[in-house]
DNA sequence: CTGAAAGCGCTTACAG
DNA sequence: CTGAAAGCGCTTACAG
């Protein structure tokens, strides 16, 4: 490959002043110089430039699973706005172990100007050693315990969780039950927080046995919605606190030949492109998923900016939204559980 | 942050030294330097060596759509064997885009030591420009016309698309009609072919109006499905070419409240994590997704060894396999079109 | 085993 | 406007 050098040499001028000419400067030489690059292909070496400026135009990414369509859809968020900037995304993927991300983080701090992560636990200290080490980092997704000096783009977790018992309580469920995802994590406390303090508020209680947690993965919601079911006096209805896990639920109800929902209601967190088309359609806690990560993107190319590299940290919250579909319906014989009274809200469909 | 420099100061030593140390060489200040290492914190630049070494331990993966579940799975693949080296993922879109890919390619040479690329056309030519730069290249999912010198994993596409029209014409289908994917694409093309083969070797024609293109993408499919529909004699089963448009081809169907497979029967291409679970579940070509990844990324890191560097290029061409599910069945009424007769194999549920 | 020196390919004050 | 020189942070023959 040609180096400046032999561009230069070419063009009969010196390094420095192809140099000058490439980054836009005016030279006398111009169109000597352009001939050559052009002749000779030439490409500046990104390393050398790296190595010069200091920085290496790569925004390191870390999700627990790409093949989460939600984490999917963030990337392809980010992937949407890097695309218009000289910057690029190195991608990695810690499968939810915090030692993986630690090895991960480890080493980007190196190689990246900024990071965007989601983290595998909110007891992450990691995060606090990349700060340290001067990279930007912004959190998208997940947030960490005292994460408040950080950039994030989150949200509303425990409005959304509120929003699928109160979905359910309107209905008049008051044997529910929660499938919620790991307690270490932000989404996965705060969906289960919220769910609880809209059923506490309308004085529906939760038993221990219906209030399972999970990681959310699709094998934990197949097999705690299957111990739910198995129970002598199963639920009526059931959230599930991510899409894996709904799916993974969803399978169960369907292996058992369960009528949704007719024997069970089954709301999920997140939707899915195949939503819709389901048996029967999931009702579901939506949010933003492309924009999160395109926001959380733009966020971090901020920091790249003299004039905001010092703002304090930006936290935006996003908001829930239910979609109504079918896997969600009155229980078919509504009981009259002690202390539970008629709770639902008088709505009927 | 510290410098190999500060660190050799510290430890009373050369950074040469120092360098040897940290490359597993025997040297006499093992303990000074190490302690140095630690007190300072000190991680090499991944950019010097870089410079130096003239290698980046970064691979370039450039995907048509990271939201396609089917292409998140095969970075995922590729995921799992990066893991246990010392190489890192740097992840493009194209969004289909052939010159997107141009870009991303150009400026993707100079960075990274090697690339897997799923072509967004047969026809690309960069590539070969890729090759000439000395960049090794594997091909995953499509090929390139004349691209027989490149390693590649690939799947049996004409096979799959086989598979599928015989399975529609063994429950007794003769009109048929195929939602493909873009034919200046290889499993676009093949996928096609295939299935026209079977038929054709079956004695059944599909009339143009029933042989559509699309773009593998879901709005291609739900139109597409739309329009065929739409016609005075809309076909009795469907085959659309891959997971997105299969969905918007369902969309549509279940749009028009059309009966799957009362009324027509639907195959598609690659197995969707929700397959079983639709309305109504997906008969479907199915294919390795997570293996096809890791198997590129193994074909990649070979190239980087010496004794395997020149050899001749390796395709891997990976089986097909139809799994039956319930959206497809012997059409309600089977019509004796003329000259069609009695194609099915006797194959009856 | 170890250090001084050169070099990887750029960029940028510093003089002119 | 332009060139020589120094430097970004490493690694590696070359002597010793």
């Amino acid at each position: 490959m040609a180096t400046i050098h032999d561009v230069a040499a070419r063009a009969g001028v010196s390094p420095a002043t192809v140099s000058r000419f490439l980054r836009g400067q005016r030279v006398r030489s111009a169109e000597a110089i352009q001939a050559a690059v052009d002749e000779m292909d030439y490409w500046p070496s990104a390393t050398a430039q790296s190595l010069q400026s200091g920085r290496t135009h790569t925004i390191g990414v870390v999700v627990p699973d790409i093949t989460n369509p939600y984490f999917a859809a963030v990337v392809k968020g980010m992937e949407s706005v890097t695309r218009h900037t000289d910057y690029r995304i190195q991608l990695a993927n810690t499968d939810e172990s915090s030692e993986r991300e630690d090895a991960v983080l480890a080493e980007m701090i190196r190689r990246v100007d900024g990071i965007i992560l989601a983290p595998a636990t909110e007891q992450d200290q990691t995060p606090m050693y990349v700060r340290d080490a001067g990279v930007p980092l912004v959190f998208v997704d997940r947030d960490l315990l005292g994460g408040e000096h950080f950039d994030a783009v989150l949200v509303n977790n425990t409005k959304g969780g509120r929003q699928a018992g109160e979905h359910l309580l309107s209905l008049g469920h008051t044997r529910i039950a929660a499938i919620s995802g790991s307690q270490d994590t932000t989404p996965g406390r705060c969906r289960r927080e919220g769910f609880v303090q809209a059923l506490t508020a309308a004085g529906v209680e939760i038993p221990p046995e219906h209030d399972l947690v999970g990681d959310f993965r699709e094998e934990s919601g197949y097999q705690l919605a299957l111990s739910l079911l198995s129970l002598p006096e199963p639920p009526t209805a059931i959230f599930s606190a991510n899409n894996l896990m709904t799916l993974g639920a969803l399978k169960a109800l369907h292996d058992l030949r369960t009528d949704i929902p007719g024997e069970i209601s089954l709301i999920g967190f997140d939707d899915l492109d195949t939503g819709p088309l389901l048996r029967p359609p999931l009702t579901v806690v939506d949010r933003p998923m492309v924009e999160q990560g395109a926001l959380a993107m733009r966020l971090l190319l901020r920091r790249f900016e003299d004039q905001y590299a010092n703002d304090d940290a930006r936290r935006i919250i996003l908001d829930t939204k239910l979609i109504e579909r079918a896997s969600t319906a009155p229980p078919r014989k509504p009981r009259t559980a002690a202390g539970a009274g008629r709770t639902g809200r008088g709505r009927q469909r």
